[in-house]
DNA sequence: ATGGCATATCCTATATGA
């Protein structure tokens, strides 16, 4: 099962670069962020004949997230964090895909720090924390993929000089992350890559994508349960180059279910 | 400190992104 997750930046802008990737590489499960649509804009028929059921929270003009699934439809869990009933962002979005609990998320980018926008990430962050020890535990396989807006460690940027008050460096920001994977769960590309320079971003400025300038910022994180059948991970980076791309390539995660033990929860004794 | 580019909408101007 591969498991992808890809920031599209305008999902009607970039109908035919994702409907070309979903022809290409075939994933099982698709998570998207940054639609920038309101629900009646989400091109739910051109997916539908590409052969994926979709499930999607819009919102106008910015955020806005989707979970596809190929051959058959995910079955909503959630469609926000809880924790806060004011938030009517759509970042969040949680499914059963075949078995697997999967959550997509869009993490508030937080520029300019400090300030407000910084501490709604921070807010958002301590919200999916919560929500996440929830689901790491769970016997049943769980992965969380999206737009973290989190560069992990100055191995995960091409040059961090120029990024050091940037919202996705600071401190605050890592530890947030450090705390979340210290509940179990693991970072599919760098446990599979552990010494390479993996980007998944590169900024449509100064030339950053022909030098290969990047930022690695969209994670997959399975819960242990599902990281025993991981197989593999990478970035599809042949989708940044092409024309008119959004300025996210996306990041897989390739799972062996069969290698999944039965689980007690819905088994028989 | 600013801007480079790209996307969106209240579209020839402005907010947001990372």
């Amino acid at each position: 099962m591969k498991i992808a997750t890809f920031n599209v930046n305008g999902i009607r802008t970039r109908l035919p670069q994702l409907l070309r990737w979903l022809e290409r590489e075939q994933p099982d499960v698709a998570c998207l962020q940054e639609l920038k649509a309101a629900d009646d804009g989400f091109p739910h028929g051109e997916i539908r004949a590409a052969g994926y059921g979709a499930l999607w929270k819009g919102q106008r003009a910015w955020n806005g997230v989707a979970i596809l699934a190929r051959g058959g439809e995910p079955s909503e869990r959630r469609r926000a964090l809880p924790g806060d009933d004011t938030d009517e962002q759509g970042r969040y979005l949680e499914a059963t895909v075949q078995g697997v609990v999967v959550a997509c998320l869009y993490l508030p980018n937080g520029n300019p720090q400090p300030g407000p926008k910084f501490d709604y990430k921070l807010a958002w962050f301590e919200r999916l924390i919560a929500h996440a020890a929830t689901l790491v535990a769970s016997p049943q396989p769980a992965i969380l993929c999206g737009d973290f807006n989190v560069v992990p460690t100055d191995a995960d940027i091409y040059d961090p000089r120029s990024w050091r008050k940037d919202a996705l460096l600071q401190p605050a920001t890592r530890e947030c992350w450090q705390r979340l994977l210290a509940q179990g769960w693991t970072d599919a590309i760098r446990q599979q890559h552990p010494d390479q320079r993996i980007y998944t971003f590169w900024d449509f400025f100064r030339q950053h994508w022909q030098r290969d300038a990047g930022l690695r910022i969209d994670h997959l994180l399975p819960n242990p349960r599902l990281a025993a059948a991981l197989i593999g991970a990478g970035v599809d980076r042949w989708v940044r180059g092409e024309p008119h791309a959004s300025d996210h390539a996306p990041a897989w995660a390739r799972f062996d279910l069969a290698m999944l033990k039965p689980s007690r929860v819905g088994n028989s004794p």
